[in-house]
DNA sequence: GCACTGACTCCCA
DNA sequence: ATGGGAGCCAGTG
């Protein structure tokens, strides 16, 4: 069984995001070299293997926001695990541009 | 193999 | 601020 490489890609990318950042699925998808196809990003993650351990939770939309509905289980679990990162939720949104991951580009200049 | 859906995003009225 | 439509492409029936 093959898997798609572009999937692969797109596994690797999230993978590399730090812990307590977040990315969008907008983002990954560029960061992968796929722009505009954020839905891929949302197709790779929901098919993703649980053996390789891919910090789904750590992608959300581009507006901040869990792309599950509030009141499903799915939404509850991701925000619970962002949370023990020390990723901090104002009125059930993350503000990106605290969290936001700024790609392969040495995140310590910017952090400072 | 076609048609529809979806863990999305951007653009414009 | 808000809603509709297009773009992308993999999964599913």
């Amino acid at each position: 069984m093959s898997v798609n490489p572009r999937h692969k890609k797109i596994w690797a990318v999230v993978m590399s995001i730090p812990r307590g950042s977040v990315s969008t699925y907008g983002d990954v998808a560029r960061f992968a070299g796929y722009l505009r196809c954020a839905r891929m990003v949302g197709s790779a993650l929901r098919t993703a293997p649980k053996e390789l351990k891919v910090p789904w939770h750590r992608v959300i939309n581009s507006q901040g926001k869990i792309s599950f509905p509030s009141a499903g289980e799915q939404a509850r679990i991701q925000k619970r695990l962002l949370e023990d990162e020390g990723i901090v939720f104002l009125s059930g949104t993350v503000n990106l541009k605290n969290y936001a991951w700024q790609g392969d580009l040495d995140s310590n200049l910017w952090r400072m």
